[in-house]
DNA sequence: AAGTGGTCTAGACCACGTG
DNA sequence: ACGTGGTCTAGACCACTTC
């Protein structure tokens, strides 16, 4: 915890031991309000927590301790922990629950998967997607997936080849990489349908958010043979950066999607 | 504002007169604390702000009464203001500058724009999209048109065709259709290039959100020839539903998307 | 200096879920 | 009955903008 070598009492003069930092990083008290930026104390217990989350301290589903506990640890008022849990939530990392308490978001039940999934059928309906690995190998990366993922020159990935199904319905082909330093021995593992939760359960490495970037594409003949229609047809190329909570891009995927009785979705605010 | 017959005092004791229900349309006092929902007074406060907003009582760019001064009006704390007017923020219907004030959010200017303009050039770049129109005119709806809009079989639609470009070069064509009765006069106006700020001033529409549902199509004839490319390509269908605040759909629009140089970006958290 | 939104606190009560 | 998060209040102070 950072600790202020000064603070200002509070108004009432009450005791209070500072846990958190009262001056955003300035010093108070010594002349000027100080130029750097001001940084308000829930932003600083929010980050404090999602150090925690990115440590994995607590794990995908479990509990965390009550808003006064949180709050009597950190040395700030159950408002200011309210307000960093709040933000958490509305980042999807945290859930809450009226009388039962807050959670670490599980991106492993139905409503999670949907998340990162935007493809629906044009006609109601849509279970789970399933995937099939149809590669899987260790290589050095390429000059792409080092400008995509920010390595360097030496650098080593994992690549994964991966044909979906929604609805038994052959719906896409994805290949993915990712830096092979970040997921030690990811490439003998077996990979679950929500890899995403692998991430997180394995390697503490918790996706945040995806850039997506669409266009549309004429089939090639290997992504029609293994999608089991004809070449040349138009597709959906998804092409995704997935980023974690410490904005590092860890993932790109690049996917090749059948829209003729599905659609991607995309809501705007 | 809503009155309530009946309230408790607040724990002081002090004098308050309520004008917002505090019991959420349940009566309070009377036995049992009712099954009906419970609905948060910062709600009331948010949706009667709404109401005004979707009435045009404020116009867009216009300032607000600062937090004070709504509280006082309705008979509620500052605090509580201060939710609702941070939940309107979030759903960026009004934009809050420190020490200015709280804003009537104008969804025209260049930010704003690219909020339901997903189309970015592959290489940086993207001054604002320019438009012209092809084609106006009123008819009966089509039964798509009324399934999407939701209308009754005699209504009347007003259809816009539109070519796009962006830097200079042409990149869409759009079919927009709108309800002839909640747009009186449209096909006879000069129409700007952000339709929904047209909407918003001349119709007391405002916009709240867009489904957007995508697919990869191949270019038809008529498309190509007026986007001036080989029919076949491939290209980028839109099929967009927009909605307003009262959650009508109030536009259906349909846009075929040339993605060669540019993509459709999306962010998922 | 005055006014606005932004932060922070302390405390009360409410609704929800589980014993 | 108890503990959790959710709502609401009142008041103080801070940071930013304008006059």
């Amino acid at each position: 915890m950072l600790d202020s070598p000064f603070d200002a009492p509070p108004t009432n003069g009450a005791q209070r031991r500072h846990v958190m930092d009262r001056t955003g990083g300035a010093q108070a008290g010594s002349g000027h309000p100080d130029a750097v930026g001001f940084r308000p104390l829930y932003r600083q217990v929010y980050d404090t927590l999602l150090k925690r989350l990115a440590d994995a301290v607590w794990q995908p589903g479990q509990i965390l301790p009550s808003e006064g506990q949180l709050a009597a640890e950190l040395g700030v008022s159950q408002g200011t922990v309210r307000k960093a849990l709040d933000a958490l939530t509305a980042d999807s990392l945290l859930v809450r629950r009226q009388g039962r308490g807050t959670f670490v978001a599980d991106h492993d039940d139905k409503q999670s998967v949907f998340r990162f999934f935007k493809l629906r059928p044009d006609r109601e309906g849509a279970g789970m997607p399933t995937s099939r690995v149809v590669a899987i190998a260790e290589a050095a990366a390429s000059a792409d997936e080092r400008g995509r993922l920010d390595l360097v020159r030496s650098a080593r990935v994992v690549r994964i080849e991966r044909l979906r199904a929604l609805d038994g319905r052959l719906c896409l082909i994805e290949t993915i990489s990712v830096p092979a330093s970040l997921f030690p021995g990811i490439a003998q593992m077996e990979l679950p349908n929500t890899l995403y939760s692998l991430y997180a359960i394995r390697f503490g490495i918790t996706i945040a958010t995806a850039n997506e970037r669409l266009k549309a594409v004429a089939l090639g003949a290997r992504e029609a043979g293994l999608l089991e229609v004809a070449a040349g047809l138009p597709a959906l190329e998804v092409d995704r950066i997935a980023v974690d909570l410490e904005d590092r891009p860890v993932e790109w995927r690049l996917s090749i999607c059948l829209t003729q009785e599905l659609h991607y979705r995309s809501v705007l605010r």
